[in-house]
Order: C-alpha cells, then sequence, then structure tokens
DNA sequence: AAGTGGTCTAGACCACGTA
DNA sequence: ACGTGGTCTAGACCACTTC
C-alpha cells in the first residue's frame, strides 16, 4: 500500500524534493511569512497527517527539520510552539574594562543586566585542581601547577544565560583569598584585583560557536537546534603576565556580542541595535 | 512483538533513558575515546541494529542525535564519518586594519589565508538595490536610498567558507566606482577607498550565532548540526560618517575569532591558540 | 551485484499536560 | 478523560557508492 500522494517540484524533470522536506519547506514559509508568530502554537501532528496525507513519522521527519533549524520547540502535550528570542547585547570592548567601569558599579554581568532592566542571579562553586598543559601554557605556569576554577552559571529572569570557569594561578589567589570565596565577590574580581594592585590592562578574547554537549545543553536548558557562543577572555597585567583565563559559554539564542575598534570618537554615541 | 531489551537506568528508581538515547550516547563516548577517530567510520546501521538489538528507526534516532550534535556526517552509500574540523582564526581586531596593514598587502581576506599556507578563492556579485529600513538607519541616509551590494563567497582550497555581503551608499560608489566592478578590487576595498581619500577609523562589530538558513547551508555546504557565525562590521570615517556595512557568514565549524584589547604592548607577541 | 543511507508507511504503547 | 508529543517496531522501495 504505498499510494504517493503527487508531489510538487522546483523543476519540471527534476525529481520532486522528499515529502518530509516539503512539510517542513511549507511550515517553515508560514512561520517567517508570519502566519504562526512567536509563541505561538502550530497545528497537531494528526492535524499536519491529515493536511498532508502522510505519515506520522514523515510529519514528524518535516517537524525535525524546523527544530534543528532552531525556529520551533515541541513540548510534550502542548504541541509545537514557535521559537520566540529576546537579544541581549554584550558589549565586550568595554566589558569589565577598568577604563570605563565606575568605582561603585558592581561586577559586569549584574551591571549590564540590571542596566537592561532585567533581574539578574548568580551561582558559585570553587574548585582547585592541575593544569592542563593548555591552561599552564596559557596562564604561563609549570606544567601540573595548581591553579583555581572559579564556576559561576548565570540567570537572567531566572532564564539560565550563561556558564563561566575562570582559570586563576594558585600564586594569585594566595595573594587575594577572597577569589576562593565560593560566593560572590560584589564589586566584580577584576575591580577586587585591580584595587589589590594586580590591574588588567590588556584583554585577549577568542569566540567560537558549536552545538552544546549534552552537559552543556541541560545546565543552559536548551533544546536542539539552538548553537553556543564560546568565550575565552585573558587578562594581562602591564607586566605581560596572564593573571586569569575565562571561559563562557552563551546561549546563542539569546545573546550577541559588539565590540569597537579604532577612534571611538568617530563612532556614534548610541548604537540604534536592531534584531 | 515488543520485545524489549534491558536497559541500563542511570539511578536505581529513575527511568530509563529511551533507547535512542542509549544508543547516541554509547556512539558519543566511543567517539569522544578515540575509537572512531575524526575522518573514519562508524559500523553502518545494519551492523548496530544487530549490536543494540533496536529498529532501524531507532538507531537512525539515535544517529540523528549525533548528527544535530555536529559530530557525525552521514553520506548515502558511504556510510557515517565522523567530522573533523581544521580551524582558521580571524584577528578581528587587526583585520582591514590600515593601522596593521601595510600598503603593498593585498585584499585582508587573501592575505590571512595565504599566510596560512592555504589557496584562498573568490566570486564576486555587483547589485544595486533600495535601503531597507535598517540599512538606511546605519548607514545614515534617507530611507529608500539606493545602496550598492557587493556580494562576496569565499573559498579556501575550494572549501567554500564563508559568504559576505557588503552595503555601499550610493554617493560613495558613484565618487569611487571600482566599487561596483563585479570582479575583484585586488588591493581590498578598505584600501582603494582609503587610497581616495576615505579612511575608514573606526569599527562598530557585532557578532551573533544560529543555524543556517537553508539556502546558506546550501552555500556553505553545511548539514545539520554545524552553526553559523554571523559578522557584521560598520565602517565610520573620521567625521563620524559611516561608509559601509559589512554581512558576514562564516561557517561555524571551521572558524574562529579573535580580538586583542587594551595596551597591545601587554600582550604577548605571538598568541599560540591551541584547539 | 552488494552494501549503504534516504524515505515512507501503519500501527502500537507510553508519558505528559490540561481540564 | 482526552489530546499531544515521545518512543519503538517491522517491513518496504529507492538512490547512491563501491567493487
Amino acid at each position: 500500500m504505498y499510494e504517493q500522494v503527487a508531489r510538487v517540484s522546483d523543476d519540471v524533470g527534476m525529481s520532486p524534493a522528499p515529502l518530509y522536506r516539503q512539510i517542513a519547506d511549507t511550515m517553515r514559509s508560514d512561520i517567517t511569512a508570519g502566519r504562526f508568530p512567536p509563541g505561538s502554537k502550530l497545528p497537531s501532528e494528526r492535524e499536519l497527517i491529515d493536511r498532508f496525507g502522510a505519515a506520522r513519522g514523515t510529519v514528524r521527519a518535516g517537524l525535525n527539520v524546523l527544530i534543528t533549524e532552531g525556529l520551533i520547540t515541541p513540548a510534550q502535550g502542548r504541541g509545537y510552539q514557535v521559537q520566540q528570542h529576546e537579544v541581549f547585547t554584550l558589549d565586550a570592548s568595554r566589558h569589565e574594562n577598568l577604563l570605563f567601569s565606575r568605582p561603585e558599579d558592581g561586577d559586569s554581568f549584574s551591571n549590564d543586566v540590571r542596566h537592561a532592566g532585567r533581574a539578574p542571579h548568580q551561582e558559585f562553586r570553587v574548585e582547585v585542581t592541575e593544569a592542563s598543559a593548555e591552561a599552564a601554557q596559557r596562564l604561563q605556569i609549570e606544567d601540573g601547577g595548581r591553579i583555581v576554577l572559579r564556576y559561576c552559571r548565570r540567570f537572567v529572569d531566572d532564564t539560565p544565560w550563561s556558564i563561566q570557569a575562570t582559570q586563576y594561578p594558585q600564586w594569585l589567589v594566595s595573594e587575594n583569598p577572597r577569589l576562593s570565596d565560593p560566593g560572590d565577590v560584589v564589586e566584580g574580581t577584576t575591580r577586587y584585583l585591580a584595587d589589590r594592585g594586580v590591574k588588567q590592562v590588556a584583554f585577549h578574547d577568542e569566540w567560537a560557536t558549536r552545538m552544546p554537549t549534552p552537559d552543556e545543553a541541560r545546565e543552559l536548558q536548551i533544546g536542539p537546534g539552538i548553537p553556543v557562543l564560546v568565550w575565552v577572555r585573558t587578562g594581562y597585567t602591564s607586566e605581560k603576565r596572564p593573571v586569569r583565563r575565562t571561559v563562557t559559554i552563551f546561549r546563542g539564542d539569546l545573546n550577541r556580542v559588539t565590540y569597537d575598534l579604532g577612534d571611538t570618537d568617530a563612532l556614534p554615541t548610541e548604537e540604534v541595535n536592531a534584531a
């Protein structure tokens, strides 16, 4: 019983797109055309089975395409919902930069988030481990030397936002013990260090993107189809000494980053950030 | 006939992970443990059916998890292959920056790629269109004003690398006609403009990540599970005048970006970039 | 020709969410 | 209780690649 619905092909002579792709394409354009606005619900699988005359597996294959594109999210018992993003912009060229922050400010994250009218919240954890070969090289300490790992998971309005792990060389923590507090350093660790004479005057930033590992997906509560942004910042003192290395994993759907370069006087004062 | 193989559960009393997830988890740890090194082939679906005692659909569901994680790629008739990346690093704080490039250099892309011992290659296309509301605002021209769109698709060793679209206001192109050449501007458009008195002294960069649209996936030849990096650079002259806006879409699996901030004298001269 | 993945069907039972 | 998605089976034919 392999009765086949007539399929639409883009070009005469071309083999038609497989049914599940046609379903994906149809639903995608329905979404992008606004027939299913962000936050709305798609028709149920059973309805789509009727509409497309396909088996359930085929309909699910089509919807799966849209899931991996990050367009929709399924929820058991509740149907498929069109994704809605609210994007938060991080100004990396000013973030944590002592030239731009004032002494009375708190840490950069809480600052930025509160400035956007949202409620920040953080969880901390501290560990002492042996440096990996790469970490040792980056922090310019001997192989297998001790480093202090300061973990931080951040939330905005109770939505998991990013996970962060900062590596400090042991010598720095010995001289600046609050770094190993499992709680918050209210003024921000960068400022705390600066107040004690360890000023970071230069940063090296690295950015990459990839799909989350299962662990990251769980911690950030993201489903398939949402990539993460990976940010690695190394901070240096004026003596060319690296004092910390911070790895941050951001939800890719909720975050954007900006840098201003060159003669900043030539830039408009307030960037207007459209979606 | 719903004979079920006994399933492993993480915790007593926990409901066991679904079979397809167990398959994904097993294969994932086989890959990350190096039992299937990058570039090698996984066992065929039929073999996995025997090994896990599952139906073909279940095995495929498990492999599909790894595909959307970007770990493996399927190829009809050839089996599943473990992904292998070769990452290219773009130094965005120096890229196109006139302070760092010498007059005899070519365009930044070809430069950087050749410097890495690879073979660059580019395709160009030019269009004239009406500015969208957002483009008009960013380029500070009147709504509906004309802009010139300069498209460029870039390859490294014949692998599609990035697609780029630069918007120039019409007035700029009239004064600098080579911008509308459908071919290459060998010295780079930024230098060409600078030589004619239009110096970009400041840049505003925006970075984001997301899954590719179907068009982008086709142009960049990427399958599911590979995100893209989106880069928007706006260039300004010393008169606070925006002269161009460049949108670049990178394959996320092949690219990384770096920025150096602050007192660059405090940074190590040569960053060692480990994977 | 043989083997591999790609697509599709038809039907089953389970788990979750809402009412 | 009912509807929704989640998981799974068993088997079919097709298209591509390799030998």
